[in-house]
DNA sequence: CGCACCATGTAAGCAGTTACATGATTAC
DNA sequence: GTAATCATGTAACTGCTTACATGGTGCG
């Protein structure tokens, strides 16, 4: 949030997309049930500690992306349910349909809010992708040669086998996925 | 290094691992060289920027476990060159003998640097990877079958499948390094 | 009576990034 | 000249985790 309020565009960090983006999934929540739809759906992909999301939500209604009110109960601590504003949308869209190169975490979180982008930007984040599993094979294809499999290279090799065939695997995944979302 | 002085061994972050395992391996070393050698080597499983190293060193002489003298070089900044301690050997070992379950980065950093520890710690760190992966997959066994495939489940599918074909490769991966290890 | 769940947060520390700041040496 | 490399750091954030703190509700 720390930005161009000038260009009319907040841009978001990633904690800030993904809670924005679930506000705009699921509708007004509280940080409570923010957290439990976390753990049973992004899991594997974003798992917020308890005082990250209660720490964003404030920050999030200071930028005036969000607005809380004091939910509908009279006994045990206040509820505050949280909804994301017309500015909130603004942003989020801009975050979503931005493409970082190299940002496997960022591209994780917004194609789990695929459903919330239009079919181009999501085909983009597809391409991008694709693009740097490739230049991660040839990371590895450079490295590979110079390994020689003796004293700790021995155990290096290892490690570069798996990331070799976990990036093969992604690869594989990638052109399915875009052969789906572009056929 | 928030801890148990008491019981004579220092518990050590990541971090401080990742950099007494370098000094470990590649012996007297200025932050400068050791950025080097970690942007060679280890970059794909752990990739320090450099306040975070210059950060780190300081942290490691406090605590007794790495020293440092003022190099060799009479021009430009004062070339600090450090080195680990007895005491950096000993919580390093302590450090790299300790299986964390669930800890996949630290699995990557700690096997890494195998060729510092003893057989059977390598074997086992191995092995509980095998059970977390195989615990990754009973999650997304269990998610899988709740999938619709439509609305917003219609993206989080692809995301699932990613994660477990990653998870199968990991699993072949680690079954061939094991029998490799233990044969 | 105790435990799990609802619901909110604060505090403290490390991890990691980007940007700022300085200044010499070496190679083109 | 100027760019890269050597070599050191500081400042300011955000991200993420663990531990602390509080208190009501509902179930067995």
């Amino acid at each position: 949030m720390r930005t161009s309020e000038a260009i009319g565009v907040t841009k978001l960090t990633a904690t800030e997309g993904a809670v924005l983006g679930l506000l705009a999934m699921e509708g007004e929540q509280t940080g409570y049930d923010l957290l439990k739809v976390a753990r049973r759906s992004v899991a594997h992909v974003w798992a917020p500690a308890k005082s990250q999301l209660y720490a964003v939500l404030p920050r999030l209604e200071r930028a005036g992306l969000a607005r809380s009110r004091s939910g509908g109960r009279d006994r045990g601590p206040n509820r505050h349910l949280h909804r994301i504003t017309k500015r909130g949308e603004r942003a989020l869209e801009s975050w979503l349909e931005t493409v970082e190169p190299g940002d496997r975490e960022g591209f994780y979180l917004k194609t789990f809010l695929g459903g919330l982008m239009s079919q181009e930007a999501l085909v983009a984040h597809y391409r991008q992708f694709r693009v740097d599993t490739l230049e991660q094979l040839a990371v590895y294809g450079e490295l590979e040669p110079t390994n020689s499999r003796r004293g700790h290279d021995y155990y290096h090799y290892f490690l570069l086998r798996l990331g070799i065939e976990q990036a093969e695997v992604a690869l594989a995944w990638v052109d399915e996925a875009l052969a789906e979302l572009e056929g």
